[in-house]
DNA sequence: TGTTAGCACTCCAACACAATGAGTGCTAAC
DNA sequence: GTTAGCACTCATTGTGTTGGAGTGCTAACA
């Protein structure tokens, strides 16, 4: 048995006609809705055709068809292929500027939830790769150390810890130059134990206290891992508008994986890994695909960004299998376009190559 | 018609019934459950009673009775004036040390949600009244500055901003001294708009470079509104094990305040309003009781915690009316407790002074 | 050979209906 | 004041019953 355009067609219609009212759609309908001006009967030919091919099922016998994820899965492909279509305009994102990185976030997957009303998630930008920019200590009093690390991407990590023992002026100013002298340029991938056990060789005899501040560096470091990435949601409640979604078992399932986010963080890694893999651009998960159990009976769409400076991220639109896969995809697109732009700006700004006002991340 | 001893009896008996079971309890139940030793048809005639007094209700005729909600408001003041018992040693919170505010915050919120059941909240403690303790404003580049601020509580903000003009060594320098000569020792509060142009008029030349600094100072103190608190929730998924909330609209709503968090809010400014009227201790809001309308079918019991150095905020189990309210009153206590003891002991660390009290406790 | 009309069949969904039983209020007796 | 007994109410549950949407199959048609 093979694809013929007819199939297609047929196939399509029956899709289209399921993401709009989630029920199975039937022979008839589709005789009606599309322009092949066939008979119900011709259409249940081919239906039949289609489900042996296992592109759709029937929920039970005399009622209608509905795509199985492998019809779903040829759907998506196709738009993906004529992507070029739907210039449309969309109303752009409108992401105020803010000062803290994590709050831009927390509005993008707001806004994006609202607009395309499902779950949204958006990953922090992970910085293991960026160098070390700069790095302060200040003592604030004899016991207490103030230590700001500025990190390639305009990241600031701050920590203040409490020594066992008075610490000088002095000592200090000598510390922040070794730790400049020796960190600075390095990424935070390069930052690693012996290198650390290095640096308080050479601090001699003030060991423990360079032990302390470089186990604060190292901490920054250990905060960046993929088991505590720090992920944003929004919309939520959006899986209640999907009746196939809502009843009280599986909602909670989903409820419970979107809080927990350690779901959807593998998503975040399955998406940067089949990036890495050369797959680029906007990425779909139906169903089975997720690489999370409690997921299969959603679709995910997911997109890296890029804020430049290394910052890269994953954000993703949750939704039900019937999800609206173009708009979900289009909207992603632009949210990877304004990501861009917002941060193009402010990177200028960061070298005094152009003029604008001021804006940063931290 | 007025309360008596029996009447109060078979009250608790119901409620407490009611709390186990969520269905409505009958005469029969009652006669047995209690130690009374009366008739269903004695029950009967009280059960009329109550209903007449207000206590109680029948969902529909022929049905058994549920308290109201002024009846779990008598059942709740009886738990709270005999406090005293329930002297039972709780396994403790076991809260890990963390560096970070914000983790902790968010790990005790969890711990109480998967030790309650229930959905649980914790707003980020304010820090509006506290000092600033120490500015420093540094030099990253020549037109990049960094800026720091720590405040009393060992709360640290910092902002990374870029200047429309170079800025040289010295001049941070001078602004330095400036900044911490006029600002340490007051509080977030004191500095107000007319402080601040006084600084600037002060800076003279330089003061479109103060004027960005202090603009991102206040930016530091408008964080701090009640209108972007910082909540964190837990436990969500929670309301699912309780059938009256879990139906699709009702979960779709207290989902969507959960998520929003601007309802929790008001919770935390209730609390704390009533707190500064005296009254201490643990909260309960029962139902209407609440300050929002979206959670008219909770109950929600809060308390405020205090981490000593003014650091304080207003953690909250919310959970079905008939929610188990000894048991969240006593994690209540509980996590007070052990919040008091992590800062109490950070503190020690933190000032040479010795173990002083870190705040009370009731 | 592909398309269509017609028909018998299936099965879910909705509805009505009765049976069940938990629970009440009332009354009369203790 | 307490209790047993009884009639009554009503949500729940189960059982048909029906209607309709949809299918598969067959036979007729172009």
């Amino acid at each position: 048995m093979e694809m013929d355009g007819r199939k297609r067609k047929i196939l399509d219609a029956i899709i289209r006609n399921y993401l709009e009212t989630g029920e199975p759609v039937g022979s008839r309908t589709i005789s009606r809705y599309t322009d092949l001006h066939l008979s119900s009967a011709t259409i249940r030919n081919e239906m039949s055709d289609l489900e042996e091919m296992g592109y759709i099922v029937q929920p039970h016998t005399s009622a209608g068809r509905i795509p199985t994820d492998k019809g779903y899965r040829l759907y998506v492909n196709s738009i993906v292929e004529q992507k070029t279509q739907h210039a449309e305009a969309m109303n752009s994102l409108m992401i105020y500027r803010t000062t803290r990185l994590e709050e831009m976030l927390k509005q993008v997957v707001r806004i994006l939830a609202s607009q395309t009303q499902y779950t949204t998630m958006i990953s922090a930008p992970s910085y293991r790769g960026n160098k070390v920019k700069f790095i302060q200590l200040t003592r604030i009093t004899s016991r207490q150390l103030l230590n700001v690390v500025v990190i390639e991407g305009n990241i600031v990590k701050n920590h203040l810890f409490d020594l066992t023992e008075d610490i000088d002026e002095e000592t200090v100013g000598r510390l922040n130059f070794l730790l400049n002298s020796r960190l600075n340029g390095l990424t935070l991938m390069d930052i690693n134990l012996g290198l650390i056990s290095n640096i308080k060789e050479e601090a001699g005899v003030h060991a423990d206290v360079v032990s302390d501040v470089l186990d604060t560096i190292a901490e920054v470091i250990r905060a960046e891992t993929d088991e505590n990435m720090e992920i944003y949601t929004s919309g939520a409640n959006n899986i209640f508008r999907y009746p196939e979604l809502a009843d009280s078992s599986k909602a909670q399932l989903l409820i419970s994986t979107i809080e927990e986010k350690s779901g959807l963080a593998d998503f975040v890694k399955e998406t940067r890994e089949r990036e890495s893999q050369g797959e680029t651009g906007i990425q779909v998960y139906i169903g089975d695909e997720s690489p999370v159990e409690e997921m299969k009976d959603c679709s995910v769409v997911t997109a890296s960004y890029d804020l430049g400076d290394g910052l890269t991220g994953t954000i993703g639109i949750i939704g039900p299998k019937r999800m609206d896969y173009e708009k979900a995809m289009r909207n992603l697109k632009e949210v990877k376009k304004s990501l861009n732009n917002i941060f193009g700006s402010v990177r200028m700004e960061d070298e005094p190559t152009g003029p604008g006002d001021p804006g940063d991340v931290g």
